[in-house]
This record gives C-alpha cells, sequence and structure tokens, in this order.
DNA sequence: CTGAAAGCGCTTACAG
DNA sequence: CTGAAAGCGCTTACAG
C-alpha cells in the first residue's frame, strides 16, 4: 500500500514535491478567484453564474487541465452514470456485436459500460452482477433469462434495472428485450417439414442454464409432434464449439442414417455439422439438409451457404441500452420497458428436399 | 435533477422513509458495537482486529449485506481499479477475443474495464483516452501504434500507464505487445514468391492512422522490390468490408489480369476476394492465390480454406492486462513493459503455383 | 449571483 | 487492539 507520496496525502502537508496529478475544483477556484461552489456551477448550472465569472472560471479551468473527479462526483451525487453487462463470452459474433451496439449507444449519452463475461450457464449469474453493482453499475444488461431468484430479489432489493436480452419472455417479472425463440425455431422447422422432410434431427448447444437453446429443442420436438412425427426425437446436445458440430453430424450419420435434415441451434455448430457432412462425402443438400442460428457473417459464405435464422444483435444491444438509460434517469424510476423484436429465416444453399429413400 | 428524494440527502434528516439502498460503514459499526474504524480494518486489516471483534463486525455486516461503496473507496484511496480499453471495433473477432481475455485476466485481478470503441484511424484517440481517464481508468490499452502526440503527453503528464496491442514497435516510446507486421507479411509474400508468383497484387484496409496495413503496405512493397520484381506494385486500398475485398477482386481481375496471386490484409478482405473470384469462374488457387490475415475462425471453413497469417489475439489481451495491472500496482510505477509475439504462417488450399502464362 | 459549510462513504495517521 | 477526526473532491441547501 506504499505510493510514491504524490498522490494520497492524508492531513495538511500534502503536494510538496511534484504538482498533483489532476487539479481540483479548488484549484480552479483559487485561480479564477471565486468560490469552489462557483466553480461546480460554472459547470453544471452555467445559467446561474453571471456571464463573466463563468468564462473566468471556465478558462481558469482549461488552462489548469481541470476535469471533475467522477468518483467524487458519484459519491456525492450518488450516481455513477455506469451500467454493466454480463455475456456468455466475447468470443460469439453475435454477442460481440450487441455489445458493441450496446456500448456505442450508452457512450452517446454519457454512460460509461462495466463488461463481465460468464459462460453460457445462467445460473452462475449472482456473483458478476454483485461484482458489477459493488462496482458501481447502476443497470444491468443480462442474455437469457435469469433463472436464479437470488440473483432477482438482490436487484429488486437494491433496485437495479435489469434487462434480460436475446429471449423475449413475455410476461416475466424481468423485461426482456429480445426475439421468440419458439416461434423463430419453429418457423425454420416448419419450412423443413413443408419441404418433405419427417426425418429431423437437432443438434443444440447446452441447455443447462441457457433458455434459448431449452426453448428451441422444445419448439422441435412440439413442431414434429405438432406434424404427426412419432418416435423420439434425435436430439444431440454439445458444447458450443465447430468440432461439436462435426463430431454430432457423424454421430447423426452413423447412429440414425435415416435423417434428412439436422437443425443445429447454433451456426457454429451448423458450419462443424457441414464440414463433416463433406468429409463424410455426403452431399449437402442433396444428402442432407442443414441449418443454423444467428446468421452470423460467415453463414453466407460456406459452400454451401448456410440456411439460418437472421438475429437482430445490433438493434437488441440498442434497445436494451435505451431502456437501461430511461429506467435511469432520475425521476423516472418504474422499470425497463421489454420489447419483441423479429427474427427473419434466410434460407440458402443448405437446404432442399429430402433425398429419395434409398 | 429530482429523485425520490430517498436517494440523495444532505443535512441531518436523510432518510426518513424507506431504508438506504445500501448499508454503509457506519451502520455496520452501529450493529456491531465498534467505530467505523474498527469496520473498515475487520475488512482491509483483518490480522490487526482481534478475532471476536473481527467476527462480529463481519457477521453485522454479512446480515446487513454491506458491501463497501466503489466511489467512497476511489476518492479517499486515489485508486479506481478500473482500466480502459479502446478497440476499433468489437464487430471484428480478433479484437473481441483479445478484450474478452483482457477482460477476464482483469477481473482475475480484481479490475473492471472501461470499453471505448472508436473506428480504425488511431488519429481520433485522444477525445476516448481522455473520457475513459477522466472516468477513473488508471490504466489504458489502444489497438496500434499511437501517433498522436498531444495523447502521448496527456497520458505521460497524468503518468497513465498505457500499452498498445497489435503492433510490436521496438524502441517505441509507448511499450507495445503485439507482433512484427512487417515480418509477418514478409514470411507470407516470401512464400508466395517460392512459390513462383511474379505479379501480385495487395488489397489492403484503409492505412489512414492504421499502422497495421501501413507496415504490411510496406511490406509488399519492399517484399517486391527485393525479388527484383519492377513495375508499379498493384496496391488497393479500401474499407474493412467483405463486399469490399469482392470489389476489389473484380477491379485486380479487369484492370491487372497478370495477377497470379492476391495478398488481402485481412480474412474478412480474403472471403470477399475468394467469392467474387468464384463468382467470375476463377479457380482458386488455379487461376488465382489469395491470401488474409489473422486466422479467424472461418478462414479454415471456406472452399477452399484460406491461407491466412495465425494472431496471437488471446496472449496480447492476457499479456496486456498483465502488463496493465503490474504498471498500475502501488510502488510499481515504472511503466509496463513490451513483449513481441510470434505470429504464425498458416498455409491452407487458397493457395498455390501460379498458373501457366496464357 | 455568490460563498461558507455540510456531507456523500470511506481509510488512516495519530493517540491512547 | 481500538476510536475520534480529518480529508479525498465534489454539490447544494441555506444565507446573503
Amino acid at each position: 500500500m506504499k505510493d510514491d507520496g504524490s498522490r494520497v496525502a492524508t492531513g495538511s502537508q500534502r503536494r510538496r514535491s511534484a504538482p498533483r496529478a489532476r487539479p481540483n475544483v479548488a484549484d480552479v477556484a483559487r485561480r479564477s478567484g471565486v468560490s469552489v461552489a462557483t466553480v461546480s456551477r460554472a459547470f453544471n448550472a452555467p445559467g446561474i453564474v453571471s456571464d463573466d465569472v463563468r468564462e473566468r472560471v471556465l478558462k481558469a479551468a482549461s488552462d489548469l487541465g481541470y476535469a471533475p473527479n467522477a468518483a467524487a462526483k458519484a459519491l456525492r451525487l450518488q450516481r455513477t452514470h455506469i451500467i454493466g453487462a454480463i455475456v456468455p463470452t466475447l468470443n460469439y459474433a453475435i454477442f460481440a456485436s450487441m455489445l458493441n451496439a450496446f456500448q456505442a449507444r450508452l457512450a452517446k449519452s454519457g454512460h460509461m459500460l462495466f463488461l463481465a463475461t460468464t459462460g453460457f450457464d445462467n445460473r452462475a449469474l449472482l456473483e458478476p452482477a454483485r461484482q458489477l453493482v459493488e462496482r458501481g453499475a447502476e443497470a444491468l444488461l443480462v442474455v437469457g433469462r435469469i433463472d436464479d431468484p437470488g440473483l432477482t430479489a438482490y436487484l429488486a432489493e437494491r433496485r437495479i434495472p435489469v434487462v434480460t436480452t436475446y429471449s423475449y419472455l413475455a410476461g416475466n417479472q424481468i423485461p426482456s428485450i429480445g426475439f421468440d425463440n419458439d416461434a423463430a425455431s419453429r418457423e425454420l422447422i416448419g419450412y423443413l417439414l413443408r419441404l418433405g422432410h419427417r426425418r429431423l434431427a437437432m443438434i443444440t448447444a447446452s441447455t443447462q442454464g441457457n433458455d434459448r437453446q431449452e426453448a428451441r429443442v422444445r419448439a422441435f420436438r412440439e413442431a414434429l409432434a405438432d406434424a404427426g412425427i412419432r418416435g423420439k426425437p434425435v436430439i444431440l446436445e454439445r458444447t458450443h464449439a465447430i468440432a461439436e458440430g462435426a463430431s454430432a453430424l457423424a454421430e447423426i450419420h452413423e447412429r440414425h442414417p435415416e435423417v434428412t435434415a439436422i437443425v443445429c441451434n447454433s451456426d457454429v455448430l451448423a458450419i462443424g455439422a457441414l464440414a463433416e457432412a463433406k468429409r463424410l462425402g455426403l452431399a449437402v443438400p442433396g444428402d442432407i439438409s442443414i441449418t443454423g442460428h444467428d446468421d452470423q457473417e460467415f453463414a453466407g459464405l460456406t459452400e454451401p451457404a448456410l440456411t439460418t435464422i437472421a438475429v437482430p444483435a445490433e438493434e437488441m444491444g440498442v434497445r436494451a441500452a435505451e431502456a437501461l438509460l430511461d429506467a435511469t434517469r432520475d425521476g423516472h424510476r418504474q422499470g425497463p420497458k421489454g420489447a419483441e423484436l423479429p427474427t427473419r429465416l434466410v434460407i440458402r444453399g443448405s437446404t432442399g428436399k429430402p433425398r429419395k429413400k434409398s
């Protein structure tokens, strides 16, 4: 806890050597011959200060390179203008893109972003949330449904506005800005059924604490049932990686050769499946149709290009920022508002009619 | 600036209604029958407090849900434990990946991340840097060389440790953690020359305020000159987008049909070029070789897979975090240390011997 | 329109 | 080992 001595200094004999790194209101006040109160007002309520005094203060401040101390302001105002985000990872383009838009929107309103990354399991959200809040976050963006009642309680107790993204969850206690995972997957599956597919399989990322994957799996089961397709649906749960998509496809090929279409719950899994299909000499979509989820940039570039579901990543980021900014504004303390955003089924070359029965 | 009245309250009659959102040291002190000084010590210098008192304090704190106020600590300690990062965008996997590793490493040491995104032009770095620092960042990660002497001066004056990533710039005033762009590009170009290519073109992203692209362009010119290849090198400068890579390839095909190999300064540009080559009926690498830069995940998945340069994204993030953490530690105020990291030429299917002269 | 003073929530040198 | 008090840098109710 030792320092070079010039920064922290309690008592009266502070800063004897080098000039302090950052000038404060007192320095500006001295230089412009007014009180610190006036300096503060010149910045925060300029209309209330006489023109010449204001100019003098501003000039002095700029000469000195003065900028208000954020910690002091935060302490005094009980307002940090910091918003936190908890995302599974930045190594997934859709999250990165959402966050990019989120932070840009925050910056536009003079807010800072605190970022935490956790894995994909939303049951481990309390700790990072607490960290963020204790360090000053006044509101929180989270990806996916909050399952932990402890977290909900913690946030409610401190009146921290939260917005859940990715999944739009109607009627949930916590407002969500996202899309309907169930409907989006059903649309895709409906399209495959209409093409004539009867033997479908799903490759999903872990559903543990991941409501988005859960919803897609449920949609799959229900859509098949609704279509009168009997038998245990083929569903393989893997971790979220290209290689896992590949090995899952290999397993389906070996153990469920009747399958003609594979619904992957992320483009990453689909890419892996696609590569493995080629390796095995399967024609896509001739022998097997493959679909993805999210419409990452590379989805349009594979061979064949991937049929997938485009997801409003940027818009979720912007809307979440605005909802949180709003909920955090002084006076307006009634919680952020959710919003359901549309997805889009993007049909490309990786899907087609099922092969003739062999 | 109105509030619900229960949060900010100056004077003696504060919090008459609801209990305050967050308990403070005084609350804990009262509940455990000690002074606030002791409460503080129980947390920050536990060894100095008698066992039973410490336990009592900790119990009271936990009952109350006490957590220290970060702003107050920051003000008192003159230490925020916040580190800032300025990256061009999160929409580029390599930056996202670096940042992901950076923030994870910071979190492990109890530090928070402030993030700012600017475009690719490093001449616009002063404003975001100032924002970050004024809001409490104690150190800064920047991508690419800092060209603005105003920024260098600003940072030096406030003794803000900075680390520049991506480019390793030996002998620079500001330490850098990255790789040698020149050497990496030369290695790639050397490989193409050895394959027999004589007519090369380069597609680069904007070199404006982007030393990485600049270095690669320079390497290209010099490598060609060194190889005794005369004539004005074909260099197309585009913005950083798939479609731009595509249009650049089309232009090369039309105006420089003699070209047999195209060096793209990013995988994104290369992807576009690859797609356009196919569209034009050019065989890759039969008619034309195409290379990328960075080895993003999708680079191995295109058809043919992309020959490219793998870049140590995660490691740059981790090392930058450690360097900054170190430079920021109390006592140790001698500036972060740079490091040169290796790249790796990844040869895949998009490159081959040049076509026979037609 | 301006200033003196209190207080936001902490930590720590100083005394005991 | 513990407490009283000062002070980090701000803003604002209160007085003038």
